[in-house]
DNA sequence: GCCAGATGCATGTATATACATGCTTCACGC
DNA sequence: GCGTGAAGCATGTATATACATGCATCTGGC
């Protein structure tokens, strides 16, 4: 019989473990760059999404607020990221800078070589199948956390 | 069509959204008890294998030894764990404390809720199939972390 | 206009996670 | 017996993550 790895019945606890392996063969392969995956990711979104505020990123993360603030000021300190003022003048103007683009292109290069390699390990159509199944199970959890926020708590 | 989130084409973007959002209901839900999801399911992990050495328990979380030595410490410190010393004198013997025991056994009953209330969600068979694909992805980047580490990096 | 509540961010604190490093102890060849 | 390298942990540092809270600004009703 295959592997059987001993991951944990629980969703978060099975997620978790996962996550934890998968991360560490991503942000090895992003070592070079001098980049977390996380930050690339942020960078890559930051880019995709055009100028955009800090709520726009939170939305699209699923993160907390206070996760991605830190994250922007690390990116900012390394000149990746600029925050501009915003016609809404609570809001910031999220973008990147020159250099930010410079090194979103040198990072991507990374990124491209380990995403096919895992792909390539696991099998195209059983990457679309997993990402398709972990999509379901976000759009069930960002509903139960409407559902318990909004309305009743505070 | 269906919801269609905005997951990362990333397999570890997918799984660092995913995982967040998850991780979320299953603390809130270990709220109660004082615990988050990660120490409960330390804690069960413990009880399961009965006293072990870290090094045990890291290999079966897929975890850096340090970050399950902090984990451990907070534990310990809560007087749910103890490192009492063990026939190797370089490791310890960790097992639950008697309070380790309670807090374990009224933390369970918050966590089968959780995760009835999650499998219900998604449905049975989905998880079932879910997990096992995230199983075959921990194999892989298991297998690609011990390729890349013992020899050759040093 | 003006104020009450909502919105958008930032900061203080705490845990989760990992890398580099150092200390202690063990196992093994000689 | 005695090094020498390996194994098992702990600590310093840095990022990832979230909660509680506070400040500035905006929006709608009056």
């Amino acid at each position: 019989m295959p592997s059987a790895e001993e991951l944990p019945q629980c969703v978060c606890g099975a997620l978790r473990t996962v996550t934890r392996a998968v991360t560490q063969l991503y942000d090895d392969a992003m070592r070079p760059a001098g980049l977390r995956i996380t930050q690339y990711g942020l960078l890559s979104r930051i880019a995709r999404l055009g100028p955009v505020s800090a709520a726009v990123l939170v939305d699209s993360l699923h993160a907390d607020q206070t996760t991605l603030a830190r994250a922007l000021k690390l990116l900012e300190q390394d000149g990746l990221v600029r925050r501009a003022p915003h016609s809404d003048r609570r809001a910031k103007r999220i973008e990147l800078t020159a250099e930010g683009g410079r090194k979103l292109a040198e990072a991507r290069k990374l990124w491209l070589a380990a995403q096919q390699r895992m792909v390539g390990l696991i099998g195209e159509a059983e990457w679309r199948a997993m990402r398709g199944r972990l999509n379901g199970l976000l759009g069930v959890a960002a509903k139960e956390s409407r559902a318990a926020k909004p309305r009743g708590s505070p």
